[in-house]
DNA sequence: CTCATATGCCACCTCCAGGTTGCATGTGAG
DNA sequence: CTCACATGCAACCTGGAGGTGGCATATGAG
């Protein structure tokens, strides 16, 4: 019913939808996951452990860099690489909106057939 | 420092993962928000509008069936979906995990600060 | 019964994400 | 200065995602 929210979905779709594509490769939600302890990491750092290129890291590194859900910043003659806490909040809130509107439906559901 | 978060996060990665890249795709997730207001609706119905073929449509709905994220269910000719809540509560309940991590992180890299 | 409707299934096409290798570049260590 | 190390960049390869069209099948309408 709430067309504004309806609105709101809308205008945030796409680039909702690239962040949840930056997260939907296995290997990037694992880097994300690894780095959501707040360290800041090199990318050799991350290549341990993984059976993968650094250069394989390296793009995943920029996708996720590019979806704007991690930070890099060059130290000397390596790049640090952080978890971007702003973005996680704005998919967390469409994913709020999402399972909102469902709540709103239910319940207008629920109060139709008591009715 | 919790392992037991950590290690949650480790097992869940890979469903997570799969249901991200299922919203991933901007069809998809027009999709879900047009799923969103709890509407029983049929292909046909889900395809007006997008400038897709109703194979293509049926496709998405089958990647969005098979992460889980909606429900179909087919009565007389045509088949209804719907979105299934509690997968998009898992979501939730992972990015409310990684983000929670970091706000412990952000909270003892205060209190190291300062001390 | 007959027909239009709603969908499923299959073959096919195209393009890019994900990965590798090799080389170039910048920077700290000695 | 020289060398090892960390990274960037470009070319290249390959499989699968996303899309189409055609045909088959079930089902409600008349």
């Amino acid at each position: 019913m709430p067309a504004s929210a309806r609105a709101r979905l809308a205008r945030r779709l796409p680039q909702a939808a690239t962040m949840f594509a930056a997260l939907g490769d296995p290997t990037r939600l694992a880097l994300v996951t690894r780095l959501c302890d707040g360290s800041r990491r090199s990318i050799t750092q991350l290549c341990a452990g993984q059976p993968l290129t650094r250069q394989a890291i390296s793009k995943h590194l920029r996708v996720l860099e590019d979806a704007r859900v991690i930070r890099s910043e060059r130290t000397g003659r390596e790049s640090l690489y952080t978890l971007d806490p702003q973005p996680i909040g704005e998919l967390r809130a469409y994913i709020d909106l999402v399972s909102s509107q469902w709540d709103d439906a239910l319940a207008r559901l629920k109060s139709f057939v008591e009715k």
